[in-house]
DNA sequence: TAAAAACTTTTATGCAATAAAAAATTTGTC
DNA sequence: GACAAATTTTTTATTGCATAAAAGTTTTTA
């Protein structure tokens, strides 16, 4: 069996993304050595390193891991076709803060923040924007049904839109974790304002009394 | 006099601050050690750490500092009164690009980016907060003339409208310093391509020819 | 089964971050 | 102007992340 060293390697990286899961909720992401990880999973601490480059590393991998199941649920949690566009995108975004609070703590988001940024480029980065880019194409499909439906503009293009609404979601949601205080309905007001505010810009403009 | 222990406290700072932006820009972030910026500022490494607390912390007071002066020259270099709402946030993203890239290469904005998430809720991290809302409302103000000169329909709100643009740019400021490969042109004309795809969704539907 | 290849662990080093003790300097008072 | 008190910096020490090189171990392959 020419496969037994993946195989073994395959065991130790899930060893480690399973440890590093379960002490980062028990103890948090600053008090969880990658010493302490490494034991846990029954490998010295260089290998966790030279797996995943660095503590951060471990905790996108993971973050990644519960994104994709997220992925997989989102379409169907959504609201249906018959929906407005202003509750479709908030809907989208309440979806996303719900699963990211089950996932993990607010200060260990922010360091997944800081990680994909400050490690673009990594392979783990470019997963995490890969999926990103999933998770806005459920918005785009959304929007291309509509307009099949005439309940949008033919005119307008709907990978714009979708990629434009994620955007601006995703800007809410990294404020959302930004601040403990933040709460989600909050959040969520904010949004649908953007989103009014946006979306009335090209209103025709009332006759001037004058 | 009483104040001498305050005076050279507040030279300290500005040695500091003054010494680290001098080595980041010549050696980079990673390659300049604390113990180089409190060498070349005449101070102990610890003192460095007593007054910024972090690295990532005199990075970011220097970005605070060279931000305001962006902030007071901001409106003035924005297009004259007559500009659409579109070539508006273009230009106010335009600028924030450029001034970024004449203060300071990608890979330490990305450093930047993360110190402030991280850091949520330091006094540092606020005062940059606070300053992107200083920023936010330059373009709240254009609408609110915008709007006086019946250019925008008066039903709108100019704060949320603003806030919303200003999300909207930043997330894309921030795609922009996540990939060194970004071009300002491309982040400009996806910034466009979002615009446009939001103000046309309330646009009247074509009537169905069938 | 023995040599080669692949991989992990050991060992060592640099630096950020933090804490506590020691040292130096300013301040306020006589 | 000198001295005690207060304030601040520096020294010293420790922990943990990150990285590199050498050493050791296990799997693979011939």
């Amino acid at each position: 069996m020419s496969n037994l060293r993946a195989q073994q390697k395959q065991d130790r990286r899930n060893r480690i993304v399973t440890s590093a899961k379960e002490l980062f909720r028990e103890k948090g992401y600053d008090k969880t050595t990658i010493e302490a990880i490494a034991v846990a999973a029954g490998v010295s601490g260089v290998t966790v390193h030279n797996y995943y480059g660095t503590k951060a590393g471990v905790l996108l991998a993971l973050v990644i891991e519960s994104d994709k199941q997220l992925l997989e649920r989102l379409d169907s949690t959504l609201p249906g076709p018959e929906a407005e566009l202003v509750e479709l995108t908030v809907a989208f975004a309440h979806e996303i803060m719900v699963h990211a609070m089950q996932t993990l703590e607010k200060d260990i988001w922010r360091q997944v923040i800081a990680a994909v940024t400050i490690e673009a480029g990594t392979q783990l980065s470019k997963a995490y924007f890969k999926l990103d880019e999933q998770l806005a194409s459920v918005l785009v499909r959304r929007i291309e049904a509509m307009q099949r439906d005439g309940r949008l503009s033919a005119d307008l293009n709907p990978l714009h839109l979708g990629r434009a609404l994620f955007q601006l979601q995703n800007a809410r949601f990294i404020q959302f974790i930004s601040t403990d205080a933040a709460r989600r309905d909050e959040i969520e007001t904010w949004l649908r304002n953007d989103l009014v505010a946006l979306f009335s810009v090209m209103l025709p403009v009332p006759a001037d009394p004058s």
